[in-house]
Parts: structure tokens; C-alpha cells; sequence
RNA sequence: GCCCUCAUCGUCUAGCGGUCCAGGACACCGGCCUUUCACGCCGGCGGCUGGGGUUCGAAUCCCCAUGAGGGCGCCA
């Protein structure tokens, strides 16, 4: 492929050094969706590969919509997906301000509507009083222009759109080719002064010296008129590449209604950071082993290899892929990301790590069952807590009339044991099980039950196993402690 | 309405004219393991949107239809 032979090489077509230069290009009108992401991590994924730079700018032209906390929440949840950029917003560098409003302040575009203006290329669009929608009278006269600001009218600056066609190359769709009467003349510059998002994007692709253009295709259509727009600078033009779209199961585009959309959603839920990048890097690329994490897999990273139609969200399968990441990955690692997870969801669990050696154990038998860390919660926390709340299920059991008797036994053979591993645990518990008249379900479960207050846990030896004996001991007594006071209250 | 894009199992995909009566993964179903739930292992179900061409030969190339998605803002 042609374009990407030049990328290769890293030369422009006169044979001089060119860095690449990718931009991911947010509005922070809202959370950072899930597209976003994705888009956001392609366009990092081709930037480093090919050894170039990944630009952030913050397209914050819509003063009615955009907020602060949404860029930060933006910039925080980029970073989460451990992305991270070379110039943007916080790291700067010398082709900034990276925020268009700032651009704005700066004065930026004034020139260039002007130079549009001069050459003819763009006209002052003055709108009726009574009806704001209405041209009333199109101008190049600056003076004229401002005489009906005066008097009230509202007035835009549009691009005229020139006759013929416009033709451009996609990376991924190839020979792209709009008539351009397909078009009605565009705004560049509100009413109210600011530059709208077609012109914006132009001048600053261009004054940021940005090479590639990768993006979702809901742009496509936009790419011609921005085409225009640079051939009437006559500047040279960005190689454009879009990318399809992410739908929710019944394909319309992913919205609230199938889930959660932010990418915040699925971290608060407690899918791990690589395994959704993972995931958003698996939807539309086909590999061989589908568990990997995509900041190391630069090199074999392949965005021709792209799909080029829509994908479904699936929901189950990044579920499947975080309990894989959270299986494979080093222990420490995992209690790592847990521990984050927790200091915002449930941070009145910090503690349980007082002790890292046991808090280890618990996670590793843990870890075998779950697929999200919000699970991995719930599965956890009664090897913590000084006493789990039993859970319905749990308490039923426990109030049965064979719990007691049982219970005493369990405990008088763990109590017994000389040599503590999970092999003695199993052959001890196994064997009050054979001698006892209950079966082993039933007595496993009240074991359960007993110790962590639920009927669903790890392996019920591998539990007793990292409890240990006092603490086994302690909960089985405990019990009994309830028991005894209950029916003396009776 | 007009313009653009796309089209293989339910979902994500492999396939780029013969090696495909279409391969893998998730999901689903069945089995094994088994103390619960899972994990894991084994097996199964399941697809080339339709119609025309081109060709000795088409999932693969071309046309049309259909369907899906996007765009047509002083939103980005």
C-alpha cells in the first residue's frame, strides 16, 4: 500500500526527515466513551509504531456544551487506559496551546478567516432579524458585516464551496470521490466568533503539523469539506484513515440502553485496564492468541489489518478476557490493580492488606473463579472481615438443627491436626465427613457456611488452608457462641 | 429525500479464484473434573444476505437488489 510505504520510510515525497504525527481529538462535552477509547488507541498504536508522536487536543469550540471536569475526566480516563501523549494538555510542547478555546484567546484563526475572506474563498453570511436562520445578504465587506452586527443581525463567516469534485484517498476505503454539489456552503466562524469544528480541525491539523488523520467514520463525510478547505489554503493535506463504528447488540449505535458506554463504567465495574484495552483492540482485528496486551504488541500491530465494518459490543467476551488478564497476570500485580480498584469503589476494604502475605493467599484461590474485580470483591471479603455476615442461604444452613454437632467435630479434627496444609486439611475434613452420618455436600456446605457466611467460595480445603487454624477455629467457636446464646434467649 | 461506507456462525473474526462440504474465539448446549460456584479439559450446535454475471472453478472478482451503519448543524 502506498501510503504505507512512505510511513515506513518516515520521508515526505521530496525525501526530507518527516515525523509522524497523530492527534487524538476529544470534545469534552461528556464522559469518554468507549469509541473514543478505541479510536484513541489506534491512533497511539500507529503513532509508535511508526515511531512518531501522539498529540491530544482538546476541540472545545462548543462553549455552550463543553466543561472542564469533562476534559479532566477525559484525560483521567485516557490515562487509565495507559495512554498517554507526547503533546496535549499537561505535557504541552511547542506547538500549542492544545486547547482550542486557548487557540481562540490566542487569536489563532483570525488570520486565516481573513486570508479565506480576502482570496474570496469564504463570505461574511448576514441573517434576517426576524428569522436567524434566513440569509438575508452574503458579503466580503468587513465593514458592511459589522455595520449589521451593529444593528443586531446575527453574522457568520461561511466557506463557499467551489464547483467540481473532491477526491481524496482513505487508508481504508480507498479512492474516496464526493461531488461537491452534494454540499451547501459551511460555517467556519458562529455568530458569537468562534471557529466551528470543520475549520478548526484544518488550521490546527495543519499548524501541528499532524501526518495522519485516524478517526471514527462518522467523520468521513466531514472529510471533504475539510479538504476543501485545505486546498483553498492550498496547504498540504493529512493522509486520512477512518475507522467503523462500535454498535450495541441489537446495531444501533452503543448507547446507555445496552449498559454502560464510558469507559469509567467498565473501570468502576471492575474490568482491569489492560484486558479492556485488550478488548478494544481485539474488536475488528483478527489475531491468533486473543489474551495480550496491546502496548506490547506495537511492533505486530497492523491497522490495515482493521475490519472495516461496524462491530458489536460484546459485553460477555470482555468479561471472559478480564478473567483471563486477571488469571495470568503476576499475583502482585493483580493485588496491585485491586487495591486501586477498591480506593475508589469500597475503600473501607484498604485494610485487608495489612497483612500481604495472607492477603496473597486469599487472592490467588480466589482469583481461579472470577471475572471482574467486582467479583473478586465479594469472593474475598469474608477471609478479611473479623466476622462474615452470613447470607440468607448461608444462615439457613446454619440454623439447622444438625449444625451443631457437625461443627463440633469439624472443629475438633482441625483442632487435632499436627501437620497444616491443604492435603491434611482435606484428609481431616474428609474423614469426619465418612464417619459422620450427613452427607458430604451438606457438611461441606455447613463448613462453608460456617466460615465464610456463604454457600458460594473458593475450594472449601484451599480456604481452610489459608485461614488457618485459629482463625478456622475462632469462626467455627464463634458460631457456636451465636447459637448457644440464641436458644438460651429462647 | 440526497450523499458515503459496509455485508462469513447469535457476537468478534480467519479466508484475499481451486488446499473451504468454510477455520478459531466468546456465548449457547452436552460431558468430564467435582464439596458449592467457577476455572480447566473434551465434544456439539451454528454462517458465506439474495439474484444475476465473469470463470474450467467463486465466500473470494463485477453488477443489481436488500439490509445495516454514518453524514447532510452557528455539535464535534
Amino acid at each position: 500500500m502506498e501510503c504505507e510505504r512512505s510511513v515506513r520510510n518516515g520521508r515526505d515525497i521530496g525525501g526530507n526527515e518527516m515525523t509522524l504525527r497523530v492527534r487524538f481529538a476529544p470534545s469534552p462535552t461528556g464522559y469518554l466513551h468507549i469509541g473514543g477509547a478505541r479510536t484513541a488507541l489506534f491512533d497511539w498504536l500507529f503513532a509508535k509504531k511508526n515511531g512518531g508522536k501522539f498529540i491530544l487536543r482538546i476541540e472545545d469550540t462548543d462553549t455552550q456544551r463543553s466543561t472542564r471536569e469533562s476534559e479532566e475526566s477525559i484525560i483521567k480516563d485516557l490515562k487509565w487506559c495507559g495512554i498517554s501523549w507526547d503533546e496535549g494538555p499537561e505535557t504541552e510542547g511547542i506547538f500549542g496551546p492544545y486547547r482550542q478555546s486557548e487557540r481562540v484567546s490566542a487569536g489563532i484563526y483570525e488570520e486565516y478567516v481573513n486570508q479565506l475572506l480576502k482570496s474570496g474563498a469564504a463570505y461574511y453570511a448576514i441573517y434576517e432579524l426576524e428569522d436567524a436562520e434566513k440569509i438575508l445578504k452574503k458579503t466580503t465587506s468587513k465593514e458592511e458585516a459589522d455595520d449589521y452586527r451593529e444593528k443586531g443581525h446575527s453574522v457568520t463567516v461561511n466557506f463557499r464551496i467551489p464547483n467540481g469534485k473532491t477526491v481524496f484517498e482513505d487508508m481504508a476505503k480507498g479512492k474516496m470521490e464526493f461531488d461537491n454539489s452534494t454540499f451547501d456552503d459551511l460555517v467556519i466562524v458562529k455568530s458569537n466568533g468562534y471557529p466551528t469544528y470543520n475549520f478548526a480541525v484544518v488550521v490546527d491539523d495543519h499548524l501541528m503539523k499532524i501526518s495522519h488523520v485516524i478517526r471514527g467514520e462518522d467523520h468521513l463525510t466531514n472529510t471533504p469539506k475539510q479538504i476543501m478547505i485545505y486546498d483553498a489554503f492550498g496547504w498540504e493535506k493529512p493522509k486520512f484513515m477512518h475507522i467503523p463504528l462500535i454498535l450495541g447488540p441489537d446495531r444501533t449505535p452503543l448507547s446507555k440502553r445496552h449498559g454502560g458506554t464510558s469507559v469509567d463504567y467498565f473501570r468502576s465495574r471492575g474490568i482491569i485496564d489492560r484486558a479492556f484495552v485488550n478488548y478494544l483492540a481485539l474488536l475488528g482485528w483478527g489475531v491468533e492468541d486473543e489474551i495480550f496486551d496491546p502496548f506490547e504488541k506495537v511492533e505486530s500491530f497492523d491497522l490495515y489489518k482493521l475490519s472495516s465494518k461496524p462491530a458489536v459490543f460484546d459485553y460477555a467476551k470482555l468479561e471472559w478476557i478480564n478473567g483471563q488478564h486477571m488469571r495470568r497476570m503476576p499475583i502482585e500485580e493483580l493485588i496491585e490493580k485491586f487495591k486501586l480498584w477498591m480506593k475508589d469503589e469500597y475503600p473501607k476494604g484498604m485494610n485487608w492488606f495489612e497483612d500481604s502475605a495472607y492477603a496473597e493467599k486469599v487472592m490467588e484461590i480466589c482469583r481461579q473463579k472470577v471475572n471482574n474485580l467486582e467479583a473478586l470483591r465479594n469472593f474475598v471479603e469474608p477471609f478479611f472481615v473479623e466476622k462474615p455476615v452470613p447470607t440468607q442461604d448461608a444462615q439457613k444452613i446454619l440454623d439447622s438443627h444438625y449444625a451443631k454437632s457437625y461443627l463440633l467435630a469439624a472443629s475438633d479434627a482441625i483442632e487435632k491436626l499436627d501437620k497444616w496444609s491443604v492435603e491434611e486439611v482435606e484428609k481431616a475434613i474428609r474423614s469426619v465427613a465418612a464417619s459422620e452420618d450427613i452427607s458430604k455436600k451438606k457438611f461441606f456446605q455447613l463448613l462453608r457456611a460456617a466460615l465464610l457466611g456463604q454457600t458460594v467460595t473458593p475450594g472449601l480445603f484451599e480456604s481452610i488452608y489459608v485461614l488457618g487454624r485459629e482463625r478456622t477455629l475462632a469462626r467455627i467457636q464463634c458460631i457456636l457462641n451465636q447459637r448457644r446464646a440464641s436458644s438460651a434467649r429462647e
